[in-house]
RNA sequence: CGGGGUGUGGCGCAGUUGGUAGCGCGCAGCGUUCGGGACGCUGAGGUCGGAGGUUCAAGUCCUCUCACCCCGACCA
């Protein structure tokens, strides 16, 4: 390709609306365009670079065994209603209506989609496990598009599926996990592999493959001797015990006139804050329960963990005036100690959820549903009983990890996943079954998996740039050469163009720039924005001594060497 | 959805107390230059986000509206 004909231009002047050197870089190199928020040209560049990243997924799906599909772009909404995922889903869907009235989702994922098609067919155990993938624009509703393509409205995507036995499935997940280390191994990519939690997918467990940076929206804790690495909304962590051995004590009520924080109890009865209950009530929009989740003082409540606790999808949290009129406590004084099982005006269930932290704890103290009055000596199952008792507590830096050593935060971006789905979907959605070895149907076991083609190449960028430009590896960039020549000497131009065609020829992609109205400044300027792997120059100078020049973007030394030693080490890497 | 901000040639911006739109980059042409974004001359390109209003006169004032950016809420 020569830069005269090059659709898209590179810019001097960059704008100060960057949040991230990837947008930045990206718009400025005319590798990318934003057309509204969230959604993107992708000029010849762009779209170069998004294909080979393509290209490298798909070889390493395929060498898995995955077939490639397409799935329509528009989704029968009564799948979606199949599944309950219309209003479920935490990304807005997108519906459109044609010309009769059908209503479709425009695809954000594509799990009914994949259901649905397989249903299709008479399967048989024998067919048993087997992928399907595809790479398709996704849609989603998101209330905030930021950071370029870092978090957008239209993507492409891979998304896989598969379909196989309970037995089976341990095996595919691992084949995915492994396939997906390749894939961004040869991106160029260091991904930390995070546990994860499940949202609106559905399933028991997931993971994520985070690239750790600066800009990435995904929190994330690692045990850096063990590997252990969960994101914040599941990471676990060792509680410690504290005065286990006390003796219980006869439970009192107090007069406590204080403020509402727990600061404020700390400060009042002189006690340790992990010996504080601390009480935080939720009202559950998706089940109409309120949820009063119990922990230990010195920790916080993590919601997702106490939504999947409680089977909660859509938490709030409560009102003063719920819990005044309604439930008859008092802001900063609840206590699960006489806490009433419903509201009395709403008749809304009350479901306690406890923090397993609570029991290494006793004689505890807290509010007593009053104005101004506490509780000493509070102590679980004689005071109160739970309803439901989990890890709802929230992990920090510093914290132990399960396995022992230090929890470590992180912030990263989060550029693939892989599901456990089990029989969510075969168990929602009709006829998902195959045929087994007795003639009998049997439900499909199935995962999921993602990748964020546009949002891998964003976090590329973010990984691999100076304050120059772009660094491109190999295996992605656009072009592999940069090929210029300076000033207008018929000779140098010649010996170019010569290049040109013998790299092309030799199979190297080579970008050159061809420009007669351009000084050479301005040309390295470009090349070192554009992060093409390799810089080749011609000039008067160079050609003096029978000479071109190499230079790799990655180094800042330059070798000069023959026109056929060029080809050599450029083609042979 | 709440708070803050911005919309003026392709990009970055200026435009005072209202008086009929300008600068830099880029683009086109000519010339001089030519190894880290040169210079001179000439030229093309804008219904000032949109609608309504006030006024002799609106980029500027008022009302409404749309889009975009940042923070938060939310979140593959």
């Amino acid at each position: 390709m020569k830069v005269s004909q090059l659709f898209g231009r590179t810019s001097k002047t960059e704008g100060s609306d960057y949040k991230s050197a990837s947008h930045r870089l990206l718009t400025q190199a005319g590798y990318i365009r934003e057309s509204t928020a969230g959604r993107y040209f992708f000029l010849p560049l762009g779209e170069r670079v998004q294909n080979n990243i393509i290209t490298v997924v798909r070889k390493h799906m395929e060498s898995i065994g995955a077939q490639e599909v397409l799935l329509p772009t528009l989704h029968p909404l009564d799948l979606w209603r199949e599944t309950n995922r219309t209003t479920t889903t935490g990304f807005e869907l997108m519906k459109i209506t044609d010309r009769r009235g059908g209503e479709f989702a425009l695809g954000g994922t594509a799990e009914e989609m994949a259901v649905d098609v397989v249903r299709k067919f008479n399967v048989s155990y024998k067919d048993l496990p087997f992928s399907i993938y595809q790479f398709s624009m996704k849609f989603r509703d998101e209330m905030r598009a930021r950071g370029g393509l870092l978090r957008v409205r239209e993507f492409i995507m891979k998304d896989a599926y598969s379909f196989g036995t309970e037995e089976q499935f341990k095996a595919t997940y691992q084949a995915y996990w492994d396939a997906y280390k390749a894939i961004f191994e040869e991106l160029g990519m260091k991904v930390d592999v995070v546990a994860a939690d499940n949202g609106y997918i559905g399933g028991e467990y997931c993971h994520e493959f985070v690239a750790e940076s600066e800009e990435g929206e995904s929190r994330y804790f690692i045990d850096e001797k063990s590997g252990y690495a969960a994101h914040e909304d599941v990471a676990k962590f060792k509680v410690d015990d504290k005065n286990v051995t006390e003796e219980l004590k006869e439970l009192q009520e107090v007069d406590a006139e204080r403020g509402t924080t727990m600061e404020d109890g700390v400060k009042l009865h002189n006690l340790p804050l992990w010996q504080q209950t601390k009480d935080v009530l939720f009202f559950d929009e998706a089940t109409k329960r309120y949820i009063l989740a119990l922990i230990r003082g010195d920790f916080d409540v993590n919601e997702t963990k106490l939504m999947q606790a409680a089977g909660a999808w859509d938490l709030r949290p409560a009102t003063a005036e719920e819990i005044r009129d309604d439930l008859g406590s008092e802001p900063g004084f609840i206590s699960p100690v006489g806490f009433p099982k419903k509201g009395a005006a709403s008749g809304h269930t009350v479901v306690l959820v406890g923090d397993s932290s609570l029991r290494t704890v006793r004689n505890m103290y807290g509010g007593n549903n009053k104005l101004n009055k506490d509780l000493l000596n509070i102590n679980i199952d004689r005071d109160y009983k739970l309803d439901i008792e989990a890890d709802i507590a929230l992990a920090q830096p510093g914290f132990i990890s399960p396995d022992g050593g230090v929890l470590v935060e992180k912030r990263g971006i989060e550029v693939g996943n892989i599901f456990q789905l089990g029989f969510h979907y075969s168990n929602l959605m009709h006829d998902a079954e195959y045929t087994n070895d007795k003639g009998t149907r049997e439900k499909y076991y199935m995962g999921c998996y993602g990748i964020g083609i546009g949002r891998t190449l964003a976090a590329i960028v973010e990984a691999h740039h100076d304050d120059r430009g772009i660094i491109w590896p190999e295996s992605i960039a656009p072009y592999k050469v940069y090929l210029a020549h300076l000033g207008e000497d018929e000779t140098v131009m010649q010996t170019a163009h010569q290049l040109y065609e013998d790299l092309t020829r030799a199979g190297v992609a080579v970008l050159y720039d061809d420009r007669t109205d351009t000084r050479a400044g301005e040309k390295f300027a470009d090349a070192d924005l554009l992060g093409l792997p390799y810089r080749v120059v011609v000039s008067a100078k160079t050609l003096a001594n029978q000479q071109v020049e190499v230079k790799k973007r990655t180094e800042s030394d330059i070798q000069l060497t023959d026109q056929k030693s060029v080809i050599k080490m450029v083609a042979g890497s």
